[in-house]
DNA sequence: TGACGCCATGAGATCGATCTCATGGCGTTC
DNA sequence: GAACGCCATGAGATCGATCTCATGGCGTCA
């Protein structure tokens, strides 16, 4: 393939000024500049940007890891990132870790061997991420998507988990609900999913009320009913449930349908996340929605501002409690039998 | 960053010999690989990549475009591509095109740039794309996926769109239906959509039967219920409805139960894809299953035997029809007034 | 007309690896 | 003990750009 040198040498002129008939047109003789893009079109010359990454010491690529594309809020950010980039002159390196910190190792070892300007991680738990505090002593940017902010170490771009949760929480309470549970995935996989658990607790315990401990399930994309059973019989069971996230919120209407029940007539259920399918389902998902697209847009924009050298400390971005179908007031019916206590 | 030369220096050895210590360490004196290795270690050396991919004319990269990843359908091929990438020691540069020719045009010119050693492309419009026009000329490996083969040019990866949508009619001509409609996103983007019409009307038309015209919905992930109401209406009335894919199906059946309608009740709706999620709502999809693990798996070999020299000849992937509860047999009360005709 | 300075261009080093080929040491064989 | 060959290692070129600094030409001004 045509380089540098092959233009120069049709152009007549030296490698130096081939090169700056790219980077630097108007200090050339309009002359010489036509020549040269001249001899470029006629070989087909293309740039090659391992080169200039090796000598400028700029990859202008970014790594990104998120456990999986599985679940539509990572792919969905990932879309917004990719835009923000691209618009950015740079390009994304895309990795899936499944949860797994063998694999989150290997992978940020790769790109920084890759030498990517920056790092956009997602790791299944920051507070005792060995990524992380291998990363500590490295001098390449990083920032953390979603996961809560560790320490002053890396900067964050998400919601306030917590807080969400909480407004959930108190969505389902100020809507007669008293009796309310919440699942989740393997508690082991992530910290968020334990600081959701922790605003619903703060916002059950605020309102009087008994928070129950996280029912989990075996997987984050899929309910399995059968675990959830016990909490829902009888007059004492739960009136409605908060999922820490919107599969998982979905996954349980539909099984719950499926077993005869209705909701959110049997059952309120919200979700987390606020992907975009849950507007379209019926009954619509009620579910806190982290704003995706500004999501990576901050992504982005901070990382590339960790790389110029700023050192941003970025705001929790506001979430947005989008209000569906699938959570209701309490029926009647199911007033519990507790004595009024304001 | 420490280098090799560094790392030479301090073993006491030449630059070749370091390199060899990581390269091919069999053909060193332990001895002289150890004190190598050691100083590495000391130095906190990290291979760069870049030199190497300079240096061999190989970045162990691919190149990966689809219109989207806010469909799943892209997002978990993606992650299989991923992973299939990685187990071979490659990595994945992904970007998102908004079935934008525009877009596609200058994406692809970046990673050939990048010097990505295959691109794997999912683009808007296989037989008019001005980017595969351009890629013909050019001597990096192009697999298209999903898309339908185009001429001899570019080895695809991809169900059988047109079998694969005809299947899915006979089923629910099968099950009773003869008014069967189908709906899809902007016809102009996308060749898939286009052949599974054809599918639709060869299967319509072998029964005896009368396909209809795409009923086009203003996009790929939402249906706009208003432009199939007409269809629907009276006895006359479609009785089940193909969608170009799952989010169309589900966005559909979302609308019409918030209209009051049932589904399979007063409608059939089938989708086409099978991303995850379609199992676990309720109704559950009917759809058709492209393989996704196996696509991504499939993918990214071909495109390693592309790199390779060979020309691999890719046969279409097996489709499945995945029965869920959104599709069912036409009710009694619905039977078509016409005289029954084997 | 000579000195000065700007402007366009070229020569050569550099980024950090890999790869080929040369070389010196040492063991083997006759 | 001389010739041969293998093995471990080193020297230097190379991949394809960028960047600094040197240089020659030309216009300007005194």
């Amino acid at each position: 393939m045509a380089n540098l040198i092959s233009v120069a040498k049709l152009a007549g002129v030296s490698r130096a000024t081939a090169a700056r008939a790219f980077s630097s047109p108007e200090n050339l003789r309009p002359e010489t500049h036509r020549r040269v893009m001249e001899a470029a079109r006629a070989l087909g010359f293309r740039p090659n940007k391992v080169a200039q990454q090796l000598r400028t010491r700029a990859t202008l690529m970014l790594g990104v890891m998120v456990p999986s594309l599985d679940n539509p809020v990572f792919a969905e950010q990932l879309q917004a990132m990719e835009e923000a980039a691209r618009a950015a002159g740079y390009s994304l390196i895309v990795t899936t870790s499944g949860y797994d910190p063998g694999r989150e190792e290997a992978i940020v070892e790769e790109m920084l061997r890759q030498r990517v300007d920056g790092l956009a991680l997602t790791v299944a738990e920051a507070d005792h991420s060995a990524v992380l505090v291998k990363l500590r002593r490295e001098s390449t940017p990083c920032l953390l998507v979603h996961n809560p902010p560790v320490a002053p170490c890396f900067p964050s771009v998400g919601v306030d988990n917590r807080a969400a949760m909480a407004d959930a929480t108190r969505y389902l309470i100020a809507r007669g609900h008293r009796r309310i549970g919440m699942i989740g995935g393997p508690l082991l996989q992530s910290d968020r999913a334990r600081l959701r658990h922790e605003g619903y607790r703060e916002a059950m315990e605020a309102a009087g009320l008994t928070p129950l401990a996280l029912i989990e399930m075996p997987r984050h994309t899929q309910v399995a009913l059968s675990r959830l059973e016990p909490a829902l019989g009888g007059a004492e069971g739960l009136t409605a449930v908060l999922c820490t996230n919107d599969l998982l919120a979905i996954s349980l209407i539909g099984e719950l349908r499926r077993s005869g029940r209705s909701v959110p007539g049997d059952l309120s259920v919200m979700g987390f996340d606020g992907i975009e399918l849950g507007r379209h389902l019926y009954p619509s998902l009620s579910t806190v929605v982290q704003p995706r697209a500004e999501f990576g847009r901050v992504a982005v924009d901070t990382l590339l501002a960790l790389i110029r050298g700023a050192t941003p400390q970025p705001l929790p971005l506001p979430h947005v409690l989008r209000e569906g179908e699938s959570a209701g007031a309490l029926p009647a019916s199911r007033q519990a039998p507790e004595p009024y206590d304001p």
